[in-house]
DNA sequence: TTGTACGCGTTATCAC
DNA sequence: GTGATAACGCGTACAA
């Protein structure tokens, strides 16, 4: 455990017989020594297995490189949402492409959320943060602002927002999921939500409402819901004791969509013929349920990768000086989602036909 | 966007009228200031809203403050997984108590794992790792030792390893699930397993050998997966074309139980009458199934959380001047996993008795 | 309690 | 253009 011999830049310089000066500058690329002595340097540096402190040079040159993830969800929402695990990936999968680091947090309310990204930001762990799950009227955007921290968002925020948003047309989806089952003759379709308050759970939602407006229809019954699996169960649930239960079942997410099917069967429902269901997001299982998931693909490793792109630009635009936040003009427009029709539905009655 | 304002020690200091040296140590709560002028020190901190600068200190007391957590897996088994989630989750929970940060790394391939490691721990980027997904030979670990990079395991390594584990009994959940599908009257069992090269895998096939072996029989077959649900469905597909399918199958993961069952079913075969199927992990989506699966259920946040305690208490140790590494009397060991039984199991050919 | 050296790179200034 | 020298960033720790 050679603790005590690890070098630093000065033990670099000794061995190569020049100033700590010309150590790094020969390491960062800039003029100012010889080709030769740079090689020399670089040679060096390699043999004694030397890289820059990562702490003093952020210290020096003010900057992490280091961006934050606060994930503001309960701790088992986390585990159960794939989303999650793809979005980290994404931004992962940036980030450390230019050799800086993702900070996570998980908090479980909205106190030691604003505690985290105030600790974020006085004690400069990051540079910038991903702001996922936005919420309508999200009170992170102005505590964001008031704390100097810059940040960019999944979706742009229903209240103006500085920040760049990396954003994708879920409505499209949404919406495609409706059409479908309104092109097998379904009229009865009912809605399990996400919670209202989070602005991709809202937006879907009013994304069924509109498409079935455009068909002159309601939805015949909306839940609201939280994405888990136990309460698309719940919903479904509901959904089936109605007087009239409906024959079309369109859900916010692949979990609830799930367990949504599994209700169902268990109260001897006959898929698809007596109820069609369709999900939202395509995780890995829904292609392997019975009857496989019709649904909306979308690309959360894009996602969480666009938002690290974006952040990463808006931090370089800074550090050359610009002061600005970017804005709308920077958001990043990402390929909308499509429908992925599989086994869960059908014509309404279809066996019956 | 008051970028140049924040405040420095040296701000608080001229502010509340003393030295630097008494800012700091009165935000500390160490020794060397009187309680009136602490109080009123923490009273001008706090009003300027000044925190310390977490470089500054890092680079003062040589240490990051951060542990880190390098995911080697394809970027998708880490979204389809909900494991990983919740060992993240599981470890923040405890690193974020201490106020300190954790650092995540998502790696494709060996190689880039190697450097991922190397950089962490020559920049400084973080005091130590927690290393999931143990390895048969894992030779991580022997380069953690070489790079003087404190760590925690996730079970302990078939080969020697100096650094503590977090231990927990798979084996009694496997031989539990195993068990019970022999009480049930099971004698054709076979077993969808994880990678042979993965401890647990490795670990977990063990299990049902053993626990078969003991009742005089041996797997009815045994096929080698990946944990992901595609490779769960092909698995059983597998077994099930055999001359003389399996009348239970015991899986090393749910992902892989559930896109059993919706292969089963799309076959035709009835569950649990014609086939009786286990899980691992007990996801939130095994109870919500069709039918709900009856699984083992394990707490991977519980073993996030024991590694990052593990971890936290061996670096407080080398922090108070112990360089040992800990080893194996520092272990941590977890309850063992339990079986949850449901509807996924039943005896053999129940419907027909 | 105060003054100040220190940790470790980066960068502005300066000499050749 | 090459390179050395020294100041700097921001807390902490130790001598005074």
């Amino acid at each position: 455990m050679a603790r005590s011999t690890r070098p630093t830049i000065a033990d670099v310089a000794r061995a190569a017989g020049v100033s700590r000066g010309a150590v790094s500058f020969a390491l960062n690329g800039r003029p100012g020594v010889s080709d030769r002595t740079r090689a020399r340097i670089l040679r060096v540096a390699d043999e004694m297995s030397w890289q820059p402190d990562h702490r003093a040079r952020a210290m020096r040159v003010q900057r992490a490189q280091a961006v934050g993830l606060v994930l503001h969800r309960s701790v088992d929402t986390i585990a159960d949402d794939p989303f999650f695990a793809s979005l980290i990936a994404g931004v992962e999968q940036v980030v450390s492409r230019h050799a800086w680091s993702l900070v996570l947090d998980v908090v479980a309310d909205d106190d030691e959320e604003r505690a985290t990204y105030e600790r974020l930001a006085r004690e400069r762990r990051v540079d910038g943060v991903v702001v996922s799950d936005v919420r309508v009227d999200d009170p992170r955007i102005g505590h964001l602002v008031a704390l100097g921290l810059p940040a960019v968002t999944l979706q742009r925020p229903t209240t103006p927002s500085p920040f760049p948003a990396v954003r994708v047309d879920d409505d499209r989806g949404m919406r495609a999921a409706v059409r479908h089952l309104l092109d097998l003759g379904h009229r009865r379709i009912a809605h399990v939500a996400g919670p209202a308050w989070l602005e991709h759970g809202l937006r879907r939602r009013r994304a069924v409402e509109a498409e079935l407006a455009a068909a002159g229809l309601a939805p015949h019954a909306v839940v609201e819901s939280d994405f888990t699996a136990a309460a698309g169960a719940r919903a479904t649930a509901q959904l089936l004791d109605l007087a009239e239960p409906p024959t079309a079942v369109v859900h916010a997410g692949d979990p609830m969509a799930v367990a949504g099917l599994g209700v169902a069967h268990a109260r001897g429902v006959r898929l698809p013929e007596d109820l069609s269901v369709t999900g939202f997001d395509d995780v890995e299982l829904a292609g392997h349920v019975h009857p496989p998931l019709t649904t909306v693909r979308t690309d959360s490793r894009a996602w969480g990768a666009g938002a690290a792109t974006a952040l990463v630009d808006l931090l370089a635009r800074r550090a050359g000086g610009d002061d600005a936040l970017g804005g709308e003009e920077h958001d990043v427009h990402l390929p909308p989602p499509e429908l992925v029709v599989r086994g869960s539905t059908a014509p309404p009655g279809a066996a019956a036909t």
